[in-house]
DNA sequence: TTCAGAGTGTTGACGCCGTCAATATACCAC
DNA sequence: GTGGTATATTGACGGCGTCAACACTCTGAA
């Protein structure tokens, strides 16, 4: 019976007193938990016992519980990026850059909800981590360079105008706000409330899809 | 010395066991710590502390702490509504009614970031309480039928056309998420990178003035 | 080969938290 | 007045993050 009585993250791992990679152990453990027990559940001691190891020894590798979400974090916005970018090769539907990146910025969302919000939970966070700060940066380059191309950025220069600035704040606040009231449930009455059955990603698109804003085209 | 140690919230309340409307005195409390310590440092115990009384008395009134959370956040759809009711009474000054309520809904989330971000954090709340149901379907009702207005919303029909629905998602969205990236220190680098001093305000003013939403107008 | 020191993991403690049960006090209807 | 109920206190419990002290393992210089 070489099966021990833990979580079972690692096959049968031999009860070394060291564990080999405990870093990547526990943000793998860390992950399981945000996927089955939600943000509310990923505590640094629910992590290392997952990770079956004491409650103490995350310790060692990230300092404190802030350590271990910025970590993950980062994890997120790079897969964020993934995301995004996978959605801007895809065969156009009638959609622009921006709405194609708004779109993966939704699909990604939804398909990560608890790893979403932590990523937006800054007073978990701690943004001066190097791999946090690097990924943080990788993601939103993309949406202020394509959307700053959007708008007619004359030239490279250092300073955006309003109106610049106007447009990349709007594209992404859309979109941000939009995936906030999707993971909230504040969207479902709305959604129940429409003729057919439209799911997010559909509400999303005709978003993106529809004329300008004005009430009357 | 009539005075005991206590942290004030009373003047000179004799120290009677009964407290008299201790309810009302933990919301002012807990409202109190929210705006000195934000919402990390709100916690049952703490109003307690703050309202002089022993830490199990909220007990009574609230249940739990999503009770106490649920009846600040009440009061908070209340007074969101407040503000954006005089923010549509206000002169008119070039926008539509739907931005004045966006304007309004960021203009309150600027002056009560950390009342603001609770009324969103589901899961600390219960929207089973009458108090919140209520004030929360009142806030947003002001949205739907505003916003539904301003499609064309030909039949009061139980049924919203896509159309409809994605106009007051997109409403509502942007300006839901143009406060979380505010709130959360988002959008700092991109105002310090625009031309002028634009402060957040001017900034969503910016965004509701500009031309519908092409790159070319 | 040995052994000091650095790196890694465990143990146990602390004060915080939310919650509960038992108890004390005050008010109110009778 | 007196019993009953509402309200507040006390003390306990387990879980949390964090810290200090200790145990184990590995490496590299002597």
């Amino acid at each position: 019976m070489p099966a021990t009585s833990k979580p079972a993250t690692e096959a049968a791992a031999p009860q070394r007193y060291h564990h080999g990679d405990l870093p990547a152990a526990l943000l793998q453990a860390a992950e399981t938990i945000l996927q089955r027990d939600g943000l509310e559940g990923l505590t640094l001691r629910a992590a290392a016992r997952e990770a079956g190891v004491s409650h103490a020894a995350p310790k060692n590798h990230f300092g404190d519980i802030r350590g271990l979400l910025s970590e993950l974090a980062a994890i997120g916005f790079r897969r964020l990026r993934a995301t995004m970018t996978a959605e801007l090769t895809a065969p156009a539907g009638g959609h622009g850059n921006l709405d194609k990146l708004g779109i993966g910025y939704v699909k990604f969302a939804k398909a990560n909800p608890a790893l979403f919000t932590l990523m937006f939970r800054s007073e978990r966070l701690d943004f001066d981590r190097p791999a946090l700060k690097e990924a943080n940066r990788g993601s939103f380059s993309m949406l202020s360079s394509i959307a700053a191309d959007a708008a007619d950025t004359a030239t490279g220069a250092p300073a955006l105008s309003v109106a610049q600035a106007a447009h990349i704040a709007a594209a992404w606040s859309l979109v941000h706000g939009f995936v906030c009231l999707m993971l909230d449930g504040r969207l479902r009455p709305l959604l129940l409330q429409t003729a057919g059955d439209l799911d997010e990603i559909a509400l999303i698109q005709a978003i993106m899809s529809r004329p300008p804003s004005a009430p009357r085209a």
